[in-house]
DNA sequence: CGAAAAAGAATGAACATTCATTTTTATTCT
DNA sequence: AGAATAAAAATGAATGTTCATTCTTTTTCG
């Protein structure tokens, strides 16, 4: 009898076709059959490999989400100290953004819109621990201002989506210099 | 013969049907039928109103953007000193934010999507200009660092977009307490 | 050879927009 | 003032298209 071999290469292709049409014209707007074209497949090859549309994305958000937090705390590890730990930390996330434009904006986009589901929402959070804690050790030690995680967050990490749709958008370019001073700007705004 | 009537309260009914089913829903998984419905007008009148969905979104996207930066810029005037302006202006971005949150969210999932022509995203833009002025301003005196634009924005402003989400997910709580806390950081991230 | 994988065409629902009518209303005429 | 009128406004029902998903057939490969 014959044996499982489902392509891994086919569906690597969906994963980046979806990421690329929703980045460019969101969602709805992204037919499963363009998706079907761009990772050369038939539309129903689709449903070999997902559920449906809506499973298909929620897989793609869950996996770039993971991909880009094990990016992020890449060489990190709990024992580190905070501010060397959150210097770290931030820099690779900057890293991550600056070379995977792709699934960074695509990360922006969900983030941003009703278009995951929410217990996909919920499984993306839970990756973020490691941050978390830091932070909490760092209240602790009184380096780091007594602010809820959120506003940590809205002020250290967050900036960074912003100035990568800008520099998507061409608005703006982002450069090493610019990352030193964003990075300075956030440890300003938490620091004690 | 007869004059114009076409109805204001219609028009409004229409502009917050969209911003209320958008937010909810998405632009692309909200029908034209669902937004007639919610306003209770026919399908076809918002054709009287609006040239197509698109143009719909757009306006309605430029419209809110204008009540956004007219209420930023309130009390504000150009010969203000700069530490002061910017909390003023601070101050009342992030009141908007908390008071108006269906606009505010509009606006976020506007800026973070494909949903809006360019055209009208750079339309938006420029209503912001009193704050940039005043960011130069603030460079010149050797008030605020030397960063772009981009960056004094995703210290400062944007970080309430992040705050407002979270909020509206139910995650966070934001009360005036985190308001005041969010400020100081925002202004640590920038004064020199 | 046989089962899984892949394909392309078919299906049916949803939707933006248009069309043919009806309703409203501001003005004119008595 | 009140009825008549004509044009704009509003409507509900088509229209034609797009699209997710399924069905049937063909291809691949252990």
């Amino acid at each position: 009898m014959a044996k499982l071999q489902k392509s891994i290469e086919k569906r690597n292709a969906l994963v980046k076709a979806t990421i690329n049409l929703v980045n460019n014209n969101g969602f709805h707007a992204t037919p499963m059959s363009k998706i079907a074209k761009m990772a050369n497949v038939s539309p129903a090859t689709i449903y070999l490999y997902f559920d449906n549309k809506q499973d298909l994305v929620n897989k793609v958000y869950i996996e770039v989400k993971a991909t880009y937090t094990a990016y992020a705390f890449k060489n990190f590890s709990s024992d580190t100290p905070v501010a060397e730990g959150f210097e770290k930390i931030w820099k690779r996330i900057a890293d991550f953004k600056l070379k995977e434009v792709e699934e960074a904006m695509f990360l922006a986009q969900c983030d941003n819109t009703p278009m995951i589901d929410e217990a996909s929402r919920q499984e993306g959070l839970k990756h973020l621990q490691p941050l978390l804690d830091l932070w909490e050790k760092g209240k602790k030690e009184g380096i780091i201002k007594p602010l809820s995680p959120y506003l940590l967050y809205a002020y250290t990490i967050n900036p960074l989506s912003f100035l990568m749709i800008m520099q998507q958008r061409g608005v703006f370019q982002l450069n090493q210099y610019h990352l030193e001073d964003a990075y300075q700007a956030a440890w300003s705004s938490i620091k004690k």
